[in-house]
DNA sequence: GAATAAAAATGATATTCATCAGCTTTATTA
DNA sequence: TAATAAAGCTGATGAATATCATTTTTATTC
């Protein structure tokens, strides 16, 4: 299904010339040509993104960003503003307008386009269920910069490979960056006092890790550790916190992810505590797969040692052996 | 220290009168006459408050609110709008502009006060180490509800007292409302499979309770009791959810204390999966006396049961009893 | 491919803690 | 104030599981 986009803007001409670029580019496009009707359609045909022009008679473009950002329904649209180039330079002089995307008139039909695409999949990044795309938080963290072409380019080699075994970071650490992982598998795991590790969460693509720790402005509270092979994007602190507190729409999907976050946590260790051995080996055969799922599960087998499952359900490396060889006898695994 | 309050108006007489009213009222006041000095004079000395006039040349109110947004620095600070009567019930026709404060010119100076008391109060909310503010949530949830007086007062009634005992909601209801607790003490637990419960959290004054469920838009997860004659605020979902998602200044100190609630659970969790019993109760009681410092021991004993603190330290009420027995016998308490 | 190291498996034993049953104290109700 | 219920306490017992020791299997290195 093609996306939707509303276009807010005053002048016909202008408004039909980009409405048209973007039919061609197969989305669905609404428009409306001032602020007032702009906010009621918003709110009536709840578009996938919203494209507003920012000198407008009767209410001006942040008011109609404004009115929106107060409806629940609304306020996680993501926007784009247009702008006149001089105007933009002009405000831009000792403020930094930060994250949000802006089209500058007049524009060429890619840039308009690509703006487009990476707004969509901005707004993506926290949703829950979300895809593999270290190209929207690299393109992302480039724009939030300020980069040209050259600098992102050097952005991308914090893009690095952690071999197995390898640690990313460890329990104390300050935290000055969250890691995206791009493709492979991440544990963190505490140390309590006997020495003896736990599995605190598994990672896989399209997770950030040790984000807490840094809205706590704290020591990260785990270690992190590479499983495989696993390719990890390093994002500074404060691109972290742009990414978030720019973008109405971003901290709201990453409220509605946090919470999520909370409720599963909560579940799992409340297993953790309370379940018998059995069961919570169960439980994380059950995570794992569901995690990475690996199709077969003779190959998942070599996947995590007993070692690292007896530290994720909480129990004695022995223990989880003697579990598992009763599953198998059992024949509810292979 | 008296909180500093930026005004930012164009006209200079508005802007003494004004500034000269706040200022009886024992505020400090900084001020400036157009936006784009308004927005540097924010970034630069931080109030506490903000107000400021929607029309104004160059940069108009929203544009201000707009470019401070994007600064973490001055996001989360309360932003209140001055605005003439007639613009603002135009601007209303068809759109509710929600959370927001307003102060519509020519004011009282009673009412100027008045929302800025009442907007300070509310962005404190959420921040960490919350006072008992039952005053400031019902006031903002009739003002987000445009209620006058006579609704407000009916809208108090809300308040009920639960006895001790007393069932809030149960595990598996439909997530409709949070609670505030206003005084008293409540505890949420859930049942597991062997008909055994486990206390989850406690709440006492100032504790916003089922939020997460609501965010997820699910069930509740666990009951929760009163654990003594406890006075609640019953907030709606919509009402809750303007709250967070209306207020700009609101919502980014929710997700820091979602963060830290993260944080806090994973900790207690992973005590209750790893811990040996001896260390969970001797953390359960910590956790009580900070929550509720109750400051003598003695009566400190009365206030819970040894059933319920079984289910805190996760464990049989017997073996909390002989636990107990052990620290009163080494003397490590009373 | 032999040597070495690491992981997995198994058995024996010790520890922790839940459960049951009975008893005592404290609180509640008639 | 007696009767009853609830909470608190104690001892005995057994189940679950951690720990230690040893052996077997698998992986890694030279």
């Amino acid at each position: 299904m093609s996306k939707t986009i509303l276009l807010i803007e005053d002048n016909f001409e202008m408004r039909e010339n980009t409405a048209e670029i973007m039919e061609l580019a197969n989305y669905t496009v609404i428009t409306a040509e001032n602020g007032k009707e702009g906010v009621s359609m918003a709110k009536e045909n709840l578009p996938d993104l919203i494209i507003c022009d920012i000198m407008m008679p009767e209410m001006d473009g942040y008011g109609v960003l404004y009115i929106l950002s107060k409806d629940p329904n609304t306020c996680a649209i993501p926007f784009v503003f247009l702008t006149a180039k001089a105007e933009k330079s002009e405000r831009r002089k000792g403020m930094n307008l930060g994250a949000d995307d802006y089209v500058t008139k007049p524009f060429e039909e890619m840039e308009l386009l690509t703006v487009i695409e990476s707004r969509l999949e901005k707004s993506e990044l926290f949703k829950l269920g979300y895809e593999q795309n270290l190209q929207g938080v690299t393109s992302f963290i480039g724009k939030a910069k300020g980069l040209d072409q050259f600098n992102q380019l050097s952005e991308n080699r914090k893009v690095r490979v952690y071999h197995k075994k390898e640690i990313i970071f460890y329990e104390g650490d300050y935290a000055g960056a969250t890691y995206f992982v791009s493709s492979g598998k991440v544990r963190t795991y505490k140390i309590n006092d006997d020495v003896k590790e736990y599995s605190v969460d598994l990672y896989g693509p399209g997770d950030f890790i040790g984000y807490l720790s840094i809205l706590e402005g704290s020591e990260y509270k785990d270690s992190a550790e590479a499983m495989d092979d696993t390719e990890i994007l390093k994002i500074p602190k404060e691109d972290f916190t742009d990414l978030l507190f720019k973008n109405r729409d971003v901290s709201s999907s990453f409220i509605k992810m946090l919470a999520h976050n909370v409720l599963e946590k909560e579940e799992k260790l409340l297993s953790l505590a309370y379940d018998s051995v059995r069961k919570r080996v169960a439980d994380s055969l059950i995570q794992l797969q569901e995690k990475y799922n690996e199709s077969d599960t003779e190959n998942f087998e070599i996947a995590i040692s007993r070692n690292e499952l007896a530290s994720m359900a909480g129990t004695a490396t022995e223990t989880v052996i003697r579990t598992l060889t009763d599953f198998k006898e059992e024949k509810l695994i292979f």
